[in-house]
DNA sequence: TACGTTCTGGATAGAACGTTCTAGTCAGAT
DNA sequence: ATCTGACTAGAACGTTCTATCCAGAACGTA
């Protein structure tokens, strides 16, 4: 048995950190596990120790840990907020802050796995699966705590995550945080607008 | 000077399309020189003949193209449907359909190097920002063309770009294309419903 | 103190990497 | 007949990669 079961400080906390970090910017595939243990001072045999599963390991456990982190951030945004379309907007904000701050070289910790990484192993396709799925909950339940229907909240929030996604690796590409304004403005302009613009002709 | 003006069937050619496949499979960091030489039966020699920048020459060139040849394939959509909507639509079906014959392993050719490739490369950056630009000004061709002001055709336009990225990254991260036809039909409402749904309040 | 487990350090293996290099082929111009 | 220069083949280069191994430090427990 391990020494407590609360917070480790530790090998294994500082490797996830630098792991997500690394697959922001290089992606796993460009990751390289060198650089990893030198930044960390984790020797090899530790990381082994802790991450069997080597690399490809060490990675699904880094996207599940920061999506579940980010889920969180998003639903202590929607409890700090009075409405789902402040709280988007707020989200969208943060995002184009962060990508200015980083010159671009910061991707999502989570969508530059899933483009690059998920065809070639099935533990971080897993993983990027269950933290768009944790992140379309947040934002489900913000958008049902203002009345909104069960399935037109799981169809925004999904419209929101995939917006989020398109966003960043069109904003990276360009450089350029102007679309992530432009599809913000969008997304809070059908939010505001409520839960039914798109549904069935009733006459 | 060489031999003709007019196409080569040649060495270029089988290199550009083998890279534009792996970069949808694999990305640029986790595509092999060797994997893609052997495949193609070109040597080395001849590779680094055609593109003395190496890899990352190869990458950017392929980019380039497989974004010139989707831009001219969205305008041969629109230019044999009716509306906006209708080509939109057909397109992200196209997408579910390329998406679900493949597995889910290919991306997008563009969208993949933008997230992974492009804070390395900024040759590679720059080639996936011209494509989307392409596609952007495709997209809003087809809106203006059915009488949409400048300035919202290009928003509409960068709206379905991103949503599509966005829509692949997703998509493929759960392995099920129904996202696809959510955000599908999301567009397709919003391009229905005129040129004006979001602009400023007007009592 | 002694023991068993957990964890660590660092050398090492063995493959794969992108690139470079030299020798060569082959049309067409002279 | 000879020269020229674009193009090709493929071995070899040095580096970097992930993974393995094992001796021993650290630590909780008896």
């Amino acid at each position: 048995m391990p020494k407590t079961p609360t917070a480790q400080p530790t090998t294994r906390t500082r490797l996830v950190t630098a792991m997500s970090r690394s697959l922001q910017v290089r992606g796993f595939g460009a990751t390289s596990m060198k650089d990893l243990l030198d930044s960390t001072g984790v020797s090899s045999g530790s990381m082994y120790h802790a991450f069997p599963g080597g690399k490809e390991e060490l990675a699904a456990a880094a996207v599940r840990e920061v999506g579940l982190d980010a889920a969180a951030r998003i639903r202590r945004v929607f409890a700090a907020r009075l409405t789902a379309a402040d709280g988007v907007a707020t989200i969208f904000a943060a995002l184009a802050r962060d990508l200015e701050a980083g010159g671009f070289r910061f991707g999502c910790p989570v969508g530059v796995p899933a483009t690059e990484a998920s065809a070639a192993s099935e533990g971080i396709q897993i993983a990027c699966d269950e933290a768009f799925d944790a992140w379309i909950a947040a934002y489900g339940d913000a958008l049902r705590a203002e009345g909104w229907d069960d399935d037109e909240a799981v169809t925004m929030a999904l419209s929101i995550v995939t917006a989020y996604e398109g966003a960043v690796t069109i904003a990276r590409a360009r450089r350029d945080t102007s679309a992530i304004f432009t599809i913000s403005h969008d997304l809070v302009t059908r939010i505001e607008a409520g839960g039914r613009p798109t549904t069935t002709e009733d006459p």
